[in-house]
DNA sequence: AATTAATGATAGTATTACTATCATTTTAAA
DNA sequence: TTTAAAATGATAGTAATACTATCATTAATT
């Protein structure tokens, strides 16, 4: 009932496709929450294996090792945005007001938007704010990459990129620019929150509305 | 003989001294080598204590583990980076030329440099990049961010965010901008070595004149 | 020369990150 | 509906990691 979504990501990040099975989407779900709860250092397949009833074993079916889940999860999320942005952009066509939405849709994600039932979004956002970056900080990263596992983070960068450069294309950093949205917007809510001294931002009930005034000044000075 | 720096560091980094002893500088010097040789994943006090001739006790006699001695050096090299900044902008007032200055000591900081023998601060640099943002991502940020143990950090954006409201006292986003350019100068030196796609910036023979460049072109739009 | 401090040597423990094997259950095909 | 195949569970085991403890030795200090 209702609508469904799949995410695809690329077939390196998983051994067996999680989102097939109920084991798979347990998995998924768990894993979410315990990483967001323990973080990820703390994480283990162990843990997540007695959470959800099952065995390690089982677990390293699906996944490499604890990195590739995360990976997984990371590359989950940005195709997610990748759709929000897809959809709440579909009639604009005016890349100044598309830039707007696509900041909107990526800092407030999580909130108010439609997901899918095993993955909780918000806390998903939690994890790539607190522990994304550590998904390719790793010495694999140039074989990661030649193998498409930052694919999702890529593509939206790319498609980012494009709106920018719509908007002045004399700008010579749209790929930069686009990045370092993403990277200050979940830097921000970071520091907010746990380091207030490096940041200007106040975060009120999850109110994430400072960051996506701060990004949108920071466009528009950039770009005119 | 010749002029000696010593960083004095929070006490909560380590349990004894390193600076202060044989041992200790070269678990200092040699820990730089290795993380930035294997990642910091990799590394471990074992293999520290086997490179250097010595035990993983003596080493555990220095630091309560490896986050903390991670922590230890990134520290280490943000009050490093405070120092070029302070002599490099002895004598100069406009705030400006001042901010132009801090930008090039940072980014191009391990280049040309008095440093201290017992670090590789151009390594010291790489891990950074690369490893830096792990010391501030873990589920203790707030109880070790209450004992000081980013104050180095916190200062050095402190001081950036002075000189950006001097050259625009109405700008809002002093603090973010400030750690901003030092979070966007790493990682897009990450991006260029390693996704080149998330960039613009690209890096020959290790000259970051296109970073350096990028971080003006930017402080002067959003300050304009 | 005596005392204290620093380091080394060695051993041991709990946890982690896996791999392997076989039994059982579930699903799909014939 | 039976049969085969695929998925999962149960259990065991290994190498490495991240420590802690104890005692011996060496170096520094008084």
């Amino acid at each position: 009932m209702g609508v469904e979504i799949k995410i695809s990501l690329n077939g390196g990040l998983y051994l067996k496709e999680p989102q097939d099975s109920k084991l798979g989407r347990n998995i998924i779900m768990n894993s979410i929450l315990l990483i967001d709860e323990f973080g990820f250092e703390s994480f283990t397949f162990k843990k997540l294996a007695q959470k959800i009833n099952s065995t390690e074993a089982s677990i390293y079916r699906y996944f490499e090792n604890k990195h590739m889940l995360l990976l997984f999860l990371v590359n989950w999320y940005w195709e997610w945005v990748s759709y929000l942005i897809k959809i709440n952009t579909l009639n604009v066509s005016n890349p100044k007001f598309k830039l707007r939405i696509i900041i909107h849709s990526f800092v407030s994600a999580p909130k108010d938007n439609p997901g899918v039932n095993y993955v909780n979004e918000s806390k998903l956002h939690d994890i790539v704010i607190s522990e994304g970056a550590k998904a390719y900080h790793t010495k694999d990263v140039d074989s990661e990459n030649s193998k498409g596992l930052f694919g999702s983070y890529k593509s939206l960068a790319n498609n980012v990129s494009k709106v920018i450069s719509e908007i002045n294309p004399h700008f010579k950093y749209p790929f930069a620019l686009a990045t370092n949205l993403f990277e200050m917007s979940n830097n921000h809510i970071y520091f907010a929150k746990h380091l207030p001294k490096l940041t200007d931002i106040s975060i009120v009930e999850d109110d994430f509305g400072e960051v996506e005034n701060m990004l949108n000044f920071f466009v528009d000075k950039l770009l005119s």
